[in-house]
DNA sequence: AATTCGGGGGC
DNA sequence: GCCCCAGAATT
């Protein structure tokens, strides 16, 4: 197989023909059948692009089936409380996705009658609904001729055309773009643009791609030189920022004191328990603007004054940039009634049984399935100061 | 262009 | 443990 010297592999109309060609006989046979494929329902395209935000399929896929049962159209969600729309997105993360999931089916009855528009324009100013997600949602289930770069296709166009610039730059984007518009086929765009993204997910994978098996690998220039295993190339990350933090789980008659944080940035509105800030960065926004101890943090936070016994575990977990410490704490409350400090819209006390009922983040949920393995967890040896 | 938004699965 | 993932909005 010849090619002009110098020729840009993708301007050949014959190279992009092979593409679609073998991209979708391989789709028909390889595709992956996932829950919101098939009769290309736009809502079901909708709820799952917005789930599938930074989150893996095999994630999603639970989530999808549940949320779909508690709001199975765009006017039942419309018309949810906010607060239901969270508690079902609950442990998937990113919950700006859920409100602006929530207020796009707002718009959508207010502003469409309640169907989810064909047009590009009016889906692409739908709140949370960006290139990627118009041209998802264009192509699968109106199927349009719109292309699509994500994480998987964006690393199979990279491959294809042995890109070797680091993807994050802007002349990338451009790039890919470029490259999955003028291959994205005029009829089937949705099953083109889906077998695009199931090859990067099986085949075309981030190591050791499977070039053996792939439809592609002889139009593939990456392949050609060789560099297949090297490629997409991505800038190296920088080290995550510490932070440590402490909490309490403090106990009164039988209840644990629990907080809402206010309705802006990290968590908005979620339910944890008192935390203050110890050192490092504060993600959060849990430092008071001078250390404190954990009595006199939890007294500012909650108004009730505690007596904290000693550490009985640690949790250490990731939160975007920033790797996180939390100590843990068992309490017994001294005097004061819950009112909310600052950073914090509500305080108060809950019975152990009632935590899964509120909105928690996942370290919270973690501690509340800790404790209701072993309620004994909330005592320790006391001294009686 | 950089930063802000989490969480889980896989290796 | 570390890496990665069907991005969007804001600055």
């Amino acid at each position: 197989m010849k090619r002009d010297a110098g020729e840009p592999v993708d301007r050949s109309a014959a190279w992009i023909c092979s593409i679609r060609d073998r991209l979708l006989s391989w789709y028909a046979e390889n595709g992956r059948d996932l829950p919101w494929r098939g009769e290309g329902d736009p809502y079901r395209v909708l709820l799952s692009e917005m789930m599938l935000v930074q989150t893996t399929v095999a994630a999603v896929i639970p989530y999808f089936a549940r949320f779909l049962e508690r709001f199975p159209d765009v006017r039942s969600l419309a018309e949810a409380p906010e607060s239901d729309v969270l508690k079902a997105w609950e442990g998937l993360g990113y919950y700006r996705r859920a409100r602006q999931l929530h207020e796009a089916a707002r718009v959508i009855v207010a502003r469409h009658a309640g169907v989810i528009p064909a047009d590009a324009e009016a889906v692409r100013a739908l709140p949370g609904v960006g290139r990627y997600m118009a041209g998802a949602i264009l192509s699968f289930a109106f199927d349009r001729p719109e292309p699509i770069v994500e994480a998987n296709t964006q690393r199979v166009l990279a491959r294809l055309l042995a890109w070797e610039e680091d993807l994050k730059t802007s002349r990338s984007r451009e790039r890919l773009w470029e490259a999955a518009g003028r291959l994205v086929p005029p009829e089937g765009a949705g099953r083109f643009n889906q077998a695009l993204m199931d090859l990067g997910a099986t085949v075309c994978t981030p190591r050791a791609p499977a070039c053996l098996i792939c439809p592609l690998s002889t139009l593939c220039e990456a392949r050609r030189r060789g560099i297949q295993d090297r490629l997409p190339v991505a800038a190296p990350r920088k080290p995550p920022l510490a932070v440590a933090e402490a909490c309490v789980l403090a106990e009164k008659k039988g209840e644990l004191l629990v907080v809402r944080r206010r309705e802006s940035g990290l968590w908005a509105g979620f339910w944890e328990f008192p935390t203050v800030h110890l050192e490092g960065a504060d993600p959060a926004g849990r430092s008071f603007g001078e250390p404190v101890d954990l009595e006199e943090g939890v007294r500012r936070l909650t108004g009730v004054r505690v007596r904290v016994g000693p550490e009985v575990r640690a949790l250490s977990y990731g939160v975007t940039k920033h790797k996180v410490l939390l100590r843990v704490h068992p309490a017994k409350a001294v005097s004061g009634s819950p009112r909310p400090g600052p950073g914090l819209s509500d305080a108060r006390w809950i019975p152990p049984a009632e935590l899964p009922t509120l909105t928690l983040g996942a370290p919270a949920r973690k501690l509340a399935r800790w404790i209701a393995e072993d309620p004994k967890r909330l005592e320790w040896p006391s001294q009686g100061r």
